[in-house]
DNA sequence: ATTTACAGGACCAGGCCGGTCCCCTATGTT
DNA sequence: AACATAGGGGACCGGCCTGGTCCTGTAAAT
């Protein structure tokens, strides 16, 4: 169904839930868990790999917990699935070279990686900020375009 | 990964070789398999399950074998994903609404939504000609960014 | 020193995915 | 009519990945 993982849908919500605060503001695994209604155990999991991939800063001991290592408008859509689920790659081959025993025989492999770049780069220009901002919309990418957010590319 | 699954993948293939072929000619399961390099027994399944979509026609008996349902332009990558393994959604609550409990205290929802249709829109605008005829290109849709998606490393 | 809270694991059940096989039915061919 | 071919519709199975829990160690604040 061309899902995310669900580890990666709470990562959003998590940094969501941390980008709407005052800028700057951390909270530790507890409070987030119940802003977001998401599993105590299952916050931990996924907060600690946002903060391997240098989404989030830690601070440990008493009084520590988690904030956004960038302003919430430079991180991306795109970074936070890659740093949840690896890079982004619709089949195996757009992951790299090598991945596929078939590349030569293979006729829709330059197509695939069109799609791949399209996807990737919708993914890449939504924001934190645009997820928390729903007002504001995407108007950055979109503005010429004022319209429905019909991908009318292509 | 943000992955199509494998059943998928051989879905675009097999559709993309009947459709190199001459306007209405037809396959059986195993010249197929065997111009794909796809195992027989999984091209069967593919293909059933193509047919069951209504994207192919099948022809039983002798002689039979599979035909594309309509002309090459006209058939979607969308569509061909959504056959295969259901409705595009990359969360669960893209599906519609009550697939998540937490659709009210939910703050991503609609931006999700909108991400969404935009990737369905970028997938529903790629035809299988347009992957089968790659010198035909879709130009239109790069027009506007040139270059790679400036996104981050990895 | 004690308490708080992150780091880094291991661990586990369940489910889906990729893949194979079998029997039935429809259609040409002889 | 009989046979061969080829699709239809399943069942079936192993393995991996996902979702989820838990435990021990370590850093920081009081």
């Amino acid at each position: 169904m061309l899902r995310i993982s669900k580890l990666t849908d709470y990562g959003i919500v998590l940094l969501a839930a941390l980008a709407e605060r005052p800028l700057g503001a951390t909270a530790n695994a507890r409070e987030l868990a119940e802003a977001t209604h998401i599993p105590f155990p299952m916050v931990g999991k996924v907060l600690k790999a946002l903060a391997q991939a240098q989404l989030l800063v830690s601070h440990r001991g008493a009084k520590g917990g988690y904030g956004l290592a960038r302003p919430a408008e430079s991180i991306t859509v795109a970074e936070i699935i890659e740093a949840l689920e690896g890079p982004i790659a619709l089949v195996e081959c757009n992951a790299g070279p090598g991945h596929c025993e078939q590349e030569a025989s293979c006729h829709v492999r330059d197509p695939w990686q069109r799609i791949h770049s399209t996807i990737r780069g919708t993914l890449s220009h939504v924001t934190l900020r645009g997820l928390v901002a729903p007002l504001l919309q995407v108007e950055r990418t979109t503005t010429r375009e004022p319209g429905a957010p019909r991908g009318s590319h292509v």
